[in-house]
DNA sequence: TTCAGACTTTGACCGCGATCAAGGTCCTGT
DNA sequence: ACAGGACCTTGATCGCGGTCAAAGTCTGAA
């Protein structure tokens, strides 16, 4: 599977001192930087589980920030509504993804819940004070965030592609990137969202995106098992569909 | 290229999620957390002063990250360059903003000076070490990279708009902003950048760039010195413009 | 000052994908 | 099981903006 986009450090499974993955208490992916599991306690003390039913508001945009979610099962969407009507999907996440960012005490974006949702809630006020009294943790939180970012530019990148196509083909190796990383059996890709999600997170119409997994389906690079459950079957086709950015 | 005012005001933003880390000197997102001389000053002590020349590459993707800088003076552009061909640049930053993400140990992406740059460079082992040290001011690093994840969130949105007219726009104000929270003058926008720059930023060709940026200036939106400056006529047009995002 | 190279502007062409529209399929609650 | 709504597919049309091309302008080095 290939690193889906050559910005990403290659051989990233290697030795550098710094980052970690997804999830400050579990970071996989971050050989090295792991909570002791008195830290994960001390965190686990001040987080209380909230279940979301599909189509739940875990936040709003503006709305005083209060609580970040640590996602223990389900996916969640964050996104923006721009003045003018526009809607733009910043970003999907899955168990063990952390959403609630704030900026000057607010929150940024609002985030649905795509499928239910179960989390484990934290108070800023209790996260502020533990990371203060905890240098470690605050770091682990630091490299969290890089990874972000990271993750955000990445995601700029997709949406500045040329052809629907292509962004179609990075978002589905997004997509199994993010279920490896999880651990999870990557065989079939698990689509929760929409098309019309797909769309307003890859910066095109629903109607395009249809349209491209279809022919993607009719030049058999993909195979659905239902509108939800797909198949890579010839990745390096898709590699090549993703890559290529003429417009 | 410029002249730094030794007393700035709070809140420095570049255009685009800027890099990384530890924006340190003043922490924007939260009004009233500042740091206290003292704290300035053992960041002081770990920093050497670099310059660049127009043109100069501050660090490239890839390369071991071994240190972060804090701009004093003149235009930097961060940029990556997928495979394909493609080139995009990912933020403009100004003085007082930081560049230098890292993740992994590595330069998530490349700097390179667009005019003649000052920088502080520090070291990140001892960034790193200090930071371990004062809790406080790793809590202020958090702050801005929250803040930094933000932008990259609102470079996204302006990515996803459908008019290439309503990206220039955008790209104008955010300019604009970025200037006015930098304290200088906002009668008129300085340019640093190419006409190519600006498309790579904003996900456009240069052509649409600069017919867009004409076309404003023939409505008598805009009204341009030189290549360089222009002056913003009609603000409420320009917003507007900005904010209406068929496509 | 002059010249070369880099940057910008302008023009013409045309294809991709947004939009509008209509029909089909799935799924949820009753 | 059924109905209604949400979601998806497919078709047709059309304009924005990417691409190619060429001329104009600015800048820096000699």
């Amino acid at each position: 599977m290939s690193d889906q986009n050559a910005d990403r450090p290659v051989g990233s499974r290697g030795v550098g001192p710094n980052i970690v993955a997804p999830g400050i208490w579990e970071p996989l992916g971050a050989p090295g930087r792991v909570l002791t599991p008195q830290e994960s306690s001390r965190l686990a003390v001040i987080s209380s589980l909230a279940r979301f039913p599909k189509g739940g508001l875990l936040y709003s945009r503006g709305d005083r920030a209060d609580a970040i979610f640590n996602l223990v099962g389900g996916t969640v969407k964050a996104f923006k509504t721009p003045p003018g009507g526009a809607y733009h999907i910043v970003g999907f996440f899955f168990a063990d993804d952390v959403v609630g960012l704030a900026a000057n005490g607010k929150y940024v974006n609002s985030a649905e819940a795509i499928t239910n949702v179960t989390a484990y809630r934290m108070p800023t006020m209790a996260l502020e004070a533990l990371l203060r009294s905890d240098p470690l943790l605050e770091f682990n939180a630091i490299c969290k965030l890089s990874h972000e970012l990271d993750e955000a530019q990445r995601h700029a990148l997709l949406l500045s592609r040329g052809r629907v196509l292509s962004k179609v083909g990075l978002f589905l190796q997004m997509l199994e990137n993010s279920q490896a990383t999880r651990g999870e059996n990557t065989e079939e890709i698990y689509l929760p969202m929409t098309r019309s999600d797909i769309a307003a997170y890859i910066g095109a119409s629903l109607e395009a995106v249809s349209r491209s997994l279809r022919a993607l389906s009719a030049r058999e690079v993909l195979a659905f098992r239902d509108r939800h459950h797909v198949k890579i079957l010839d990745h390096a086709r898709l590699e090549a569909i993703a890559t290529e950015y003429r417009k």
